[in-house]
RNA sequence: UGCCGGAUAGCUCAAUUGGCAGAGCGGCUGACUCUGGAUCAGCAGGUUCAAGGUUCGAGCCCUUGUCCGGCAGCCA
C-alpha cells in the first residue's frame, strides 16, 4: 500500500470533494468500498472502480472493504464470488480481513425495516407487479397511491412478519417504503424495500424469503461497515436521494454516496449480458476468451494487473460518458511488458535460409540477452545452425524503397549472431519463393564486424534443427466497429463482429521456452508480447499475443503506399 | 412536455476559494540503437457547445438555448 501517495497522484473531483469533506470535518477518515454483486465475471470496467476505490482509501491512508452486495439470490453464485475474488486479488488490491458480505447483515436490516415500519414510513403491498407499475406512473406524470398506503402500523408489522415467515408466494406482497408517489424522481415514488422470493441463497441457505432490494440495502451496508465515501457510477445519481432518505428516517451513520462515470471502451463491449451471448452463441470460446475485456480474459491474454492499473490511473476519472480507444490500454500494456517480459526468437512465417558456408551439421549456442532493458535479467544460449527459418516478411525480392531487410545482394544482422548476404533465391515452377542460399560471415560472430562496416537491419531467426512448433492465437478487436451497437436496422451488435478477431497460426520457437508454464510473458522480439495460454502442455505449446510492438515501419510503409 | 447529469486539443483528463488554458496518449520532425521496437529531443494542435449577464477579470458564477447520456425491475 505504499505505490501510491496524495503527492504524486493527480487530484480529480472525488479526491478534491473528500479532501473538501476531511477539512470540513464531515468526516475525520476515509473508508472505502468495492461492492460487486456476485452475478457475473468483473471486467476491466470494474477495475477502474476497484482502483478509483481502493487507489482513493491508500491515497487518504484509509481503508478498504471487498463487499459482496449479495440481495437477489435468484442471480448470485458462489462460483461468482470465487472468481470475483479472485480477480481482484490478482489485481494487486489488499482488503486485509475485510471480506464482508451483504448478507450477513439481513437480520439487522431487518430490524431497522421493522423500525421504519413503526416510524409509519413503511407499508405492507398487495398490489401486483403490473400494477404497481401502472400506479408508479410515468417519467412525465406523477404515480397514484397504493390502496395499502395506509395500514396501520399493527398490521404492517404482523403482515411484515408473515412475509418473513413464508406465509406467502413470490410477490404476493412487498414491503414498501412511504415516500412520496408524486416525486419527479421515480425511485422516491414508494421504493420496494423487500420482495418475496423463496430461493436458496449461497450464503444463508433456505434461511430467508424475503430479500432486501439494492436501494434499501446498499446504504445500510455503507453505515453498517463505517463507510465514508460510498463512491459508484453515474447511473446511480438519480438513486442518492433515496440513499440519503433512508438513512436519515433511521437516523444511523450517514456515508456519502458520490457518482463517477464508468468506463467504456470502443471495440469492444463491456456488459454482463452480452459476455452470456457472446459465450453462449459461441462467438468467443468462453469468459475468459482473450478477446474478452473481461479480466479473466485479459489475464489470459497476458495482460499484467500493473498494465491495467497504470491504465486506470492515465484515464483518471470524471463525470463525463466517454469511451476509450484501446490504443491507450496497449500502450500500458506495451510499457509494463517492455521492462518485464523476456525476449525470445519467433518466426511467425518462416522463410528457409540455408548458409552454403557454414559447416555441415554443427550447431553452435549463442549467447542472447534475456532483456536489455532489464540487465538482472540475464542471459540464455540459443542454438544456432547451418539451416534457419527467418520471417517471410523480412525478405524482399525487390526491396521498396528505404527496406533495409534481406534482398539479393544484401547484408543484414542476424540477432545475437552473425551477418549473412543472400545470394541466391531458390524458386519453384510457380517463381515462389522456397528457399534462400546464403553466406555468413565467421568475423561477425556475436553481431558486430571487426572491419567496422554496419548493416542497416537485424532480424530474428530460429535454427530449423533445434526450432520448437507452437500454436500462436493472434487477436485482433472484437468488434470491427468502433460503437459495436451503432447498426442497421433489424441488426444486433453481433453483425458487428469481426471475422479476423481471431487467427491461428503456427510459429516456430527457439527451444528457451520448452517448458514456460501457462502464464508466462515474452517478447517475440521484434513482433509482439505473448502468453503461454493454459491450454499448453509439454507436447504442444500454445501461446496468446497479448499485443503486437508498436510498429513504425508499419506507418512508413503505408505512407509511401499513399 | 418531467427529473438528474455532462460538454475544455484527434482521444482521455487537468486548470488552488473567479487570476497567463496545461498533461498523457496520438500526429509530425529529428537523434540514437544488435528489436525499423524501446529510449530521447523538438514541433503542431483551442472561438473552453452557443448567446447573453455579473465582474477590473469567467473554463469556473447567473440566465436562456443546443446537443449527448441516464431514469418509469419486486435487477444491481
Amino acid at each position: 500500500m505504499s505505490d501510491s501517495n496524495l503527492e504524486s497522484t493527480s487530484s480529480d473531483f472525488l479526491r478534491e470533494a473528500i479532501k473538501q469533506d476531511l477539512k470540513e470535518g464531515r468526516f475525520t477518515k476515509v473508508h472505502t468500498r468495492f461492492p460487486p454483486e456476485p452475478n457475473a465475471y468483473l471486467h476491466i470496467g470494474h477495475a477502474k472502480a476497484v482502483w478509483i476505490d481502493y487507489g482513493i482509501a491508500v491515497d487518504f491512508g484509509g481503508k478498504f472493504n471487498l463487499r459482496f452486495d449479495d440481495t437477489n439470490p435468484l442471480k448470485e453464485d458462489q462460483e461468482f464470488v470465487d472468481g470475483i475474488i479472485e480477480d481482484v486479488r490478482w489485481l494487486g488490491v489488499d482488503w486485509e480481513d475485510r471480506l464482508f458480505f451483504a448478507s450477513n447483515y439481513f437480520e439487522q436490516m431487518y430490524d431497522w425495516a421493522v423500525e421504519l415500519i413503526k416510524k409509519g414510513k413503511a407499508f405492507v403491498c398487495d398490489l401486483t407487479p403490473e400494477q404497481m407499475g401502472e400506479a408508479r406512473g410515468t417519467i412525465t406524470s406523477p404515480g397514484t397511491n397504493s390502496p395499502w398506503r395506509d395500514r396501520s402500523v399493527e398490521e404492517n408489522l404482523d403482515l411484515f412478519g408473515r412475509m418473513r415467515a413464508a406465509e406467502y408466494p413470490d410477490g404476493a406482497k412487498t414491503l414498501r417504503a412511504k415516500i412520496d408517489m408524486s416525486s419527479p424522481n421515480i425511485h422516491m415514488r414508494d421504493p420496494v424495500m423487500y420482495r418475496i422470493r423463496h430461493a436458496e441463497h449461497h450464503t444463508q441457505g433456505n434461511k430467508w424469503c424475503i430479500y432486501p432490494s439494492y436501494d434499501w440495502a446498499h446504504g445500510l451496508e455503507d453505515s453498517i461497515e463505517g463507510v465514508t465515501h460510498s463512491l459508484c457510477s453515474l447511473e446511480y445519481e438519480i438513486h442518492r436521494p433515496l440513499y440519503d432518505w433512508f438513512l436519515d428516517e433511521l437516523g444511523i451513520y450517514h456515508p456519502r454516496q458520490i457518482e463517477f462515470g464508468r468506463l467504456n471502451m470502443t471495440f469492444t463491449v463491456m456488459s454482463k449480458r452480452k459476455f452470456i451471448e457472446l459465450v453462449e452463441g459461441k462467438h468467443v470460446r468462453g469468459y475468459d476468451d482473450p478477446r474478452l475485456p473481461t479480466l479473466a480474459g485479459l489475464r489470459r491474454r497476458g495482460v499484467t494487473p500493473e498494465a491495467i492499473k497504470e491504465f486506470c490511473r492515465r484515464i483518471g476519472v470524471s463525470k463525463n460518458d466517454s469511451a476509450i480507444d484501446p490504443v491507450h490500454f496497449e500502450e500500458c500494456i506495451r510499457e509494463d511488458l517492455n521492462k518485464t517480459a523476456q525476449r525470445v526468437m519467433a518466426v511467425s512465417s518462416p522463410l528457409k535460409v540455408v548458409l552454403t558456408n557454414y559447416p555441415e551439421g554443427e550447431i553452435e549456442y549463442m549467447e542472447a540477452n534475456n532483456n536489455p532493458e532489464d540487465p538482472e535479467a540475464g542471459t540464455r544460449k540459443v542454438p544456432f545452425g547451418k539451416v534457419l527459418y527467418i520471417e517471410k516478411d523480412d525478405f524482399r525480392e525487390v526491396p521498396p524503397p528505404k527496406y533495409y531487410r534481406l534482398s539479393p545482394g544484401k547484408e543484414v544482422r542476424l540477432r545475437n549472431a552473425y551477418f549473412i548476404t543472400c545470394n541466391e533465391v531458390i524458386k519453384d515452377e510457380n517463381g515462389e519463393v522456397l528457399e534462400l542460399h546464403c553466406t555468413y560471415d565467421p568475423q561477425t560472430r556475436g553481431g558486430d564486424a571487426p572491419d567496422g562496416r554496419k548493416v542497416k537491419a537485424t532480424m530474428h531467426w530460429v535454427a530449423a534443427e533445434t526450432a520448437l512448433k507452437a500454436e500462436v492465437r493472434l487477436y485482433e478487436y472484437l468488434f470491427s466497429k468502433a460503437d459495436p451497437d451503432d447498426v442497421e436496422e433489424g441488426k444486433d451488435y453481433t453483425s458487428n463482429l469481426n471475422p479476423d478477431s481471431l487467427k491461428i497460426i503456427e510459429a516456430f520457437v527457439e527451444p528457451s521456452v520448452k517448458d514456460a508454464k501457462p502464464g508466462t510473458r515474452y517478447q517475440f522480439e521484434r513482433q509482439g508480447y505473448f502468453c503461454v495460454d493454459k491450454d499448453s502442455n509439454e507436447t504442444s505449446l500454445v501461446f496468446n499475443r497479448t499485443v503486437t510492438l508498436r510498429d513504425s515501419w508499419a506507418k512508413i510503409e503505408k505512407a509511401q503506399t499513399k
